[in-house]
Formats: structure tokens, C-alpha cells, sequence
DNA sequence: ATATGTGCAAACTGTTTGCACACGA
DNA sequence: TCGTGTGCAAACAGTTTGCACATAT
């Protein structure tokens, strides 16, 4: 596959340049606006290839969707079960990465998924109460 | 929902007894083995049921299926490209949970999803070159 | 009697794929 | 020209759900 077609670069900027974790329906809906008459297939085909070069994370939360994120760096991904949010955590070692090579496992991606309550969330909460 | 139907204590029992990471289908087959005549979707509801309680996790490694696992302590799965198993993995603390909770995050499940080679088919790889 | 769980099968929906065409080297 | 990527739409498949019946309290 050729390296940078148009709708493959407009797919990467749509996913460099947001900090939600976008379905392959919202990264298509983006990339239309530049490209309009792009395909659903375009956009999952590339979306696949990008994951599987590692340019890209893929996360699946449980909600049916399949979730992109533009950075592939170990990172921690909160999913909140009340607002559907995933925002990301920094985290100080990719301790999966370590447990993995003990284990003769070469990784080559650490997905981190907390599933829980938002901070947004908890405070709604309280005041309800 | 009742605590322990018939139905619920077999597939609970199923997820218990093997270190696989079955899929419904398989859960579904085994069942059938004590309860021929269940049903699929019985077994749908039920591990969601499960899943939701917090008794058993769910994970998707991107393979098209969603994995069920009885244990639901915080622990690692290494899921290999190449045979498609998942191996789990002890972690030395739950890392993902004290990110979280740094943020405000209140996490009840972690899920730690690291994908690459396996030990075994690292030695297959190997052995062919 | 009432509420909850089940079996069955149809429906749903996110994703994949075949095919003819477009585009760049 | 040749190989690769795209647009389109149909097909796919795992999962969900409505409904009538079964089961336990």
C-alpha cells in the first residue's frame, strides 16, 4: 500500500488533530468535509492498515465501537460507563511491555483500559445525592 | 436478575474451569454439553449480565469476537498476532487503577491488553529462518 | 400470582469484501 | 502499462432483542 494516498493522510490528520477516540463513523464524517465523496470502506480499510503498522492505536471499550487513536504511545485509557468518555493518563512505565518480555512475549502495543466513573461524572453524582 | 439460574451457574462454571479466553460461541458449546438445549442468546445475557456485576471480565482484542475471562482480578493477557491466543500474565500492581485514580477517575476493572509474538511462536519463527 | 429467566428466531448494525474504475509511477 | 488504492453497494457475522413460555418464590 502506498505510503501517503490522499484519503489516508486526511484520515491520519483527522485523528492527529482530536483528543476524543474516534469511531471509523466520526473519522469518516471529519474526512468528508475535505473529501466528500470518500468511502465508509476507504476509511475502515485504512484505518485497519494504519493499525496494523502501528501508526495507530485500535481500542475496543465494549460499546460496540471500534475506537482509533492517533497516538500509538502506551498510554492509560479511562473509559467512563455513565458519559461513554475515553480520556487518556499518562503512566509513569509500560509495566504490561515488562510483564509481557518475562514471559518470552516480544509486544509491540500496550493497550490500558480502566473502566469506571468520570471525574465529571463522580461530581454530577454528588450533587444528585 | 436471580442470582444462580441453572444456566448462569453451568457458564459460570465453564469460564472457571479452563485458562482459555472463550468467546460466546465457545462458552455456548460447552454449556450444550450440560445443557443441550440452551440458548445462545441465554448465553449472550448472561455473560453481560456477568460483565456488568463485575464476576467475569470482557476483552476485545481486535480478532472479531469478544473474549470472556473468569478471573477478574487485574491481571495481564497477551494476545499473539500470529496463533491468536491469549496468555495472562501477572502484574505487580495495578498500575492503570492508581492513573486513574490521579485523575479523579474512580476505576472498578483494568484491563491490560499487550499484542505481539508469543514464546511459542517466537521459537516457531525462529527454528524456520 | 408475580417477577424474573429462558428458548427461539428474526432483526440489527458495525465491519468487511468483490468488483470495476481511477490514479500515480 | 501496471500495480495499488478507491467508491460503491451488497454481503457478512457476531450480537441483540421481542415474544411467548417456563420456573422459582
Amino acid at each position: 500500500m502506498k505510503n501517503f494516498s490522499r484519503q489516508r493522510e486526511a484520515i491520519l490528520n483527522v485523528l492527529h488533530s482530536t483528543d476524543v477516540h474516534p469511531t471509523a463513523g466520526w473519522v469518516y464524517e471529519r474526512v468528508r468535509e475535505t473529501i466528500p465523496n470518500i468511502s465508509l470502506g476507504t476509511v475502515y480499510r485504512n484505518l485497519a492498515e494504519l493499525t496494523r503498522s502501528g501508526e495507530i492505536l485500535s481500542l475496543s471499550v465494549g460499546d460496540g465501537y471500534e475506537h482509533y487513536d492517533g497516538n500509538s504511545a502506551p498510554h492509560a485509557h479511562l473509559h467512563c460507563r455513565i458519559c461513554g468518555s475515553i480520556e487518556d493518563a499518562e503512566l509513569e512505565s509500560d509495566s504490561l511491555a515488562d510483564a509481557a518480555r518475562c514471559r518470552g512475549f516480544t509486544p509491540d502495543t500496550s493497550v490500558y483500559i480502566a473502566y469506571g466513573v468520570c471525574a465529571e461524572c463522580n461530581s454530577k453524582k454528588e450533587k444528585q445525592i
